[in-house]
DNA sequence: TTCATTTCTTGCCAATTGGCAAGATGACGC
DNA sequence: GCGTCATCTTGCCAATTGGCAAGAAATGAA
């Protein structure tokens, strides 16, 4: 039972000693972002099951990244601050992905970004240094590391390339078949500065969308 | 002397058996972007230095990455084109930089950029299956290459959250700070599309700045 | 050099997006 | 239930950016 967290403030989240770590698990390996159970015991065992109840922070800003979570449950989101202190939603979390920041919790240092529960979450979390340990001694592990690294990275050039290319409508619409279920998760100002616009114009844009 | 290319086409570049690669090489550990030889000859003999003239292309679309550059000398570009044929400019690398196509080279599939050089440029390559046997034999040299794909990563972040939240101008400004020497290489207009704006935009913030 | 091509600038106007503020709607705690 | 606060929409106007086209300037080839 141990281990539990409460707290007044949001900044903690509970974390569970991983009772069933070998039946109920996560496989992420050549599983392409699905979901199942864990088919390496010696790889599972690693992980503890953490829950994050809604609103509380996974990271904060200040802090070092050291949770590197396959998330079961739930939807996240990370956002940043900007020069004038606005919040800048960075990204969105669902079932089936690895939550962490990457800048932070590879090189160590302070995360300029939060993340935080949207929902009740759920999942699978290591630490850099036995995330680190498993890496040395499994090269099939390895892959899989790097394989979440560089799909990271592919989706953000997307991305990126849709900022250049794509109207804020365009980049709407696709958000909304690629991702529909944040859509009741988060409010839309969130949603807005993760698209690089404000509120205000994403209201229009649904307007337009709505009259079509 | 062997392995040169002479071809009217620019799709290939020249490449040159490595005749000195143990001594005068090139050393990224922990140096931080800052060019030196390399100290490990064991390294080093698996580059090949190459060099690619003006205009040539080190990536073409539908082609497999497998150049993995330590670039030495020169300026590149890489683009790519939007649904609408136009190219977008995607990146740039100057010396001290690991020129390849991140998803590309790792995931084994077609390239949707390419990667043009500049300038003339000269570096050291290693094929994706060599680079992949250091990364198994020698944990050190692991640490490097997830080192670089971590600042991939995290610079494409910076430049995400700037596109966000920052002006047109802004950016402009940054870009001429951080990067000055590109724009003795490179027409406008490709700085414009890296910058997410037209080369008329570009052109009106330019004189606009220069009122200043 | 001369010619052709590319690059860069500029004017005109339209479309997109932002800033601000007011009002409507909805969610949540007491 | 009631009141409060956050969310969402809308109107008005301004700022930014784009599309197009013409012309100037620079570049490169013969």
């Amino acid at each position: 039972m141990a281990g539990l967290v409460a707290c007044g403030r949001t900044y903690l989240y509970i974390r569970i000693p991983a009772a069933m770590s070998k039946e109920k698990l996560i496989d992420f390996f050549r599983n392409d972002n699905h979901i199942s159970p864990f088919t390496r015991p010696d790889i599972a065992e690693q992980f503890k099951k953490i829950t994050i109840p809604k609103n509380q922070f996974l990271l904060t800003e200040g802090k070092i990244s050291d949770d590197y979570l396959l998330l079961e449950k739930g939807y996240l989101r990370a956002f940043a601050h900007d020069t004038d202190g606005n919040e800048v939603t960075t990204n969105f979390y669902h079932p089936g992905r690895v939550v962490f920041e990457v800048s932070s919790f590879f090189n160590r240092t302070r995360s300029k970004e939060n993340i935080q529960a949207l929902t009740d979450c759920e999942g699978w979390s290591i630490t850099y240094e036995k995330l680190n340990n498993l890496f040395h001694t499994l090269p099939e592990f390895r892959e899989f590391g790097r394989a979440m690294l560089v799909k990271g990275f592919a989706e953000l050039k997307t991305r990126m390339l849709a900022m250049i290319t794509e109207t804020a409508e365009e980049r709407y619409e696709h958000l909304l078949k690629s991702n529909p279920e944040i859509f009741q998760h988060v409010p839309l100002k969130h949603i807005a500065s993760y698209l690089g616009i404000t509120d205000t114009s994403l209201s229009r844009i649904r307007k337009d969308l709505a009259r079509k």
